[in-house]
DNA sequence: CTGGATCCCTCACGATACTG
DNA sequence: CAGTATCGTGAGGGATCCAG
């Protein structure tokens, strides 16, 4: 069986063909903040069938998209391919369209803090933070994870950064749901860093 | 019945379940060229039923990324809300990220010249164009489109403009494709316009 | 226990025909 | 021109089973 296709001679259909089917492009989500094992994915794509998710794998593979690789505890991982990485803009601007009216906390759905770090990426504005160097580490209380801004740049990561200047102690949800007094959660570095760095993201 | 939705608390998530199911993406990139009747909307979308079309009409409405309006003749049109045209970042960097390796041509699909007007705004540079003022005509066999630049912005659309700056007999692609001697197209404006014009869109 | 493959049922989709 | 009605097909959803 081949895959269906739009048959559009048009770059945004081409994209459509590759990346525009039922959840794709949440899977692509979550390799974008880190590389998953499949059960890891599974997890976080609630709803999906395993079959669905064996089979997007597999095409987003073949389309140089996605790779498996061995991680270095031997468990089977995939991550994005330079390709893939390449859709990371277009992602997030997804993310700050649908931020406009998703009002989270409204939405009652199915949540992991890791997708917060991707939302905090989309509204990072490299202006305001151009000659700042911070990195920042979230421990919530089921996972860690991280930012670090640096050269007008934000990364993100799951894990635990060794040489964080912030140390908050829950989400970034809970961090600017609690903006008027955040350095409450702050267990170590200063509220003046910490200022610096909610400064650096739009509205 | 209520539609189907991911359920997850997730500001893609969210966005996917607007404008993710299938057609959608597309259906807007034609809205964003220039507002469309029904039967234009079916012409450019080969092998979308009319029932599917119809759905995806009201489903847009209801989530206010577009809305009809009866035009000047009289009959009825869609266009995009301005939710909806906040799309348009998004759906460009799909568009860049599509192109990369869609190969116009030797997809021998279904093809629209206008879709390619969007295609030249994706890959136009504010800063290489920041203080050009220049508008153009594209003349094609089926259809007449045009882009204007002004102010470090573009802005596209169809039909006649009366105060081209450069009036090019062809379509975009014509005028890519043949970029050793463009010249050959140009039937009002200068050879020296027609050259900061192609300097100002990215490889 | 992870990483899938297999089956089955349902509904979204695609094609066509029909109506105001 | 702008849709609605109908219906067959296949993609998607959920459970279960199997291999390393």
């Amino acid at each position: 069986m081949t895959k269906r296709s739009y048959q559009q001679d048009c770059a945004l259909a081409h994209s459509a063909d590759l990346i525009g089917e039922r959840w794709t492009l949440l899977l692509i989500r979550d390799l974008l903040v880190s590389p998953r094992r499949f059960n890891e994915l599974q997890k976080s794509l609630k709803g999906m069938g395993s079959n669905l998710l064996a089979a997007r794998l597999k095409e987003l593979e073949q389309d140089g998209v996605i790779e498996p690789y061995a991680s270095g505890d031997g468990s089977r991982r995939y991550r994005l391919t330079v390709r893939g990485r390449a859709l990371e803009p277009a992602i997030l601007g997804l993310i700050r369209w649908g931020y406009t009216d998703s009002k989270p906390d409204t939405d009652k759905g199915h949540h992991c803090d890791d997708w917060d770090l991707l939302a905090l990426k989309a509204f990072f504005q490299p202006g305001v933070a151009a000659n700042l160097h911070l990195s920042v580490q979230y421990h919530g209380d089921t996972l860690s994870g991280w930012t670090r801004i640096f050269d007008g740049h934000m990364t993100i990561g799951l894990g635990e950064l060794d040489d964080a200047d912030l140390v908050v102690q829950g989400t970034v949800r809970d961090l600017f749901r609690g903006a008027n007094e955040p350095e409450l959660l702050l267990s170590h570095g200063t509220a003046s860093e910490l200022d610096q760095y909610m400064q650096s993201f739009a509205s």
